[in-house]
DNA sequence: AATGAATGAGGTTTCATTCAT
DNA sequence: CATGAATGAAACCTCATTCAT
């Protein structure tokens, strides 16, 4: 299917090229099509990118979406999140270098403030954390901030393992940021938290 | 001085064209300089921009500054710099909101990672943190990581702000941000913390 | 039929995109067949335009041949086919207000030159003027060229028409048309003439 | 001057090419500059081409200003009017058969009905028949339909001689086109009429 | 120090036409 | 007869950078 072979060869330009971008020449050249043959299945370059990105992620939302969905306590649920997160961009490292770089990472930001699948994860998130505070093993804080909060921290985390030439390996990072974050919003009582 | 009029006019074309960047015949232009005139004062385009972007922040890191070398406590140091960096960016949003999108983001972004003055920043809060683990008010981790993840949490916090369309007043957002840190990586033993 | 479902979708296209022309993409959609099948009935994009031009034209020429054919004294054929012709495009106004435009105007007018109906119909109608001189109601001129100065000046009269917003009714036209026409070349000798 | 010499450029190629038009590429090397200049003085192909067609008919509008402030009686100025546009179009024939043809034709005849140029002129032209008709010579008509007319049956005759491979002398077809027309408006009274 | 005309590689997009199925 | 995916040449335009004056 040409469409496939298009988006995979601009995934093959940005993991290989990575702060370069890509030109719709060299997309032709890679996906061994004619110039005019992208343009029959993507309206644009933005709407070619745009494709690339949503199937980059879309493998990582179903993933969240399964955790979501499963029957654990918030904060392993919390747990769980950051872990898979983390795991997830570790393993395409050379992609989301781009991805998260020069003209892109910015639309996916913009995006993400508009975009229905940032906004219902963040949603899907903030119910977890309101389950934390209701069965009361987190404060009352506001769920939608504390939300935002630890999906930016996380990716901003990741960001910086993306960036960091020898970024150790990534469970530890994910201990850390669940370990400062768990307890940053755990209720007063100290009630024998013992996360992880 | 004709290099900070030039740079002047790229700040004032940030700030009115907002994502769409500045090609160098605008600076000219808005700058009331031959087009030439430019590459005597900046070797290129990315020079310029980095010299902008350089200039946009130096108060801030000014400010940053005093707070790190004023006699505080450590958390009260935490609490300042978050509140300042927040209130910083809240002052400048049109210019910063460009800086933080499309393309310039991840510029200084990677650059960050390099940079000189991101560096000398996260080892001051990495000192900060450190002397709060010294004193007993916070944990042993690793302080590299925990200043980072404090640093690049604040900063996921602007971008939020920066993006939307009525982000309310930032001390709220300071004050959220700085609750969950400190309680984040305070120590086990609850001693009276009451931040703010 | 397909052959005449594509010339139909073709007139409907430049009846609606006006001056934007059309692509042979747009012809297929509008006709709902495959863009291959296009190529089937005609052998290229200006086969097709000049099939559909010459469809567009063909009732007018046969309505007047009918007055050519008819039994009438030169004055009045001269006033019959310029009413037709007027009366004809004012009918089609949207369809021949492209035609006359941007690109094809000029292929008509040149195909004119060499098309065997632009010059048939040229010498129908330098017959008339010379069945007027002959009978003595034109003076003796170049019958050729007064006939192209007629038709041209129609045709000038309908340009005229075609892009003006509210042209009033064509009999209007027509009727100065041929009484500048007709008297410019009748006889010297004031016979009566009594155009319309 | 480069503006002149990629204007001139712009007229070889029109000369040469005749109905194949032109692309920016051609200009750029007909001319001997890089491609990038042209748009340094012309904002697009378009706008370079408005030019070329006002600079080719700017001599022509002098020329035509020049009869219509003469002192003499209108049926002359008819005469010259008709005359100098003809010679003009004869000089010029290479040139002009392009403009008159494929793309451009249209849209100097669409930019005829807006253009303030071709407005003028019909205007002063619609003066000369209104003199006419003052003095007697001419009979009571539209007078702006006349001058329409007037106008655009000597631009059909031109249209015909650039288009015929050997039209004959201008000054035949000049002088059946006055004739016709001087005599289709004159006045009932046969006044000895005598053109030329 | 300043000018600004000139450069030219590089970019995206369009669209008439072909051909294997 | 019909399809429609693929082609690829060609078009227009941008813009960071240079250099003679």
């Amino acid at each position: 299917m040409t469409r496939t072979d298009i988006e995979e060869a601009v995934t093959r330009l940005l993991t290989k090229n990575g702060s370069q971008g890509f030109t719709m020449d060299q997309v032709a050249a890679e996906a061994g099509v004619a110039k005019g043959t992208l343009y029959l299945h993507f309206k644009s370059k933005s709407e070619l990118l745009e494709s690339v990105k949503e199937a980059s992620l879309a493998p990582l939302r179903d993933e969240l979406e399964t955790v979501l969905n499963a029957d654990l306590a918030p904060q392993e649920k919390i747990e769980q999140l950051v872990a898979r997160q983390l795991r997830y961009f570790d393993e395409r490292r050379d992609l989301f270098r781009f991805l998260l770089e020069e003209r892109q990472l910015a639309q996916l930001r913009r995006t993400r403030q508009q975009d229905s699948g940032y906004k219902r994860m963040l949603q899907r998130i903030k119910k977890v954390v309101e389950d934390g505070m209701r069965v009361g093993v987190f404060r009352k804080l506001d769920a939608v901030k504390v939300a935002a909060m630890l999906f930016e921290a996380s990716i901003a985390v990741i960001g910086q393992r993306l960036w960091s030439e020898s970024p150790g390996p990534w469970e530890e990072d994910a201990r850390i940021l669940v370990e400062v974050f768990v307890r940053g919003i755990a209720a007063e009582t100290p009630q024998h938290e013992r996360n992880r």
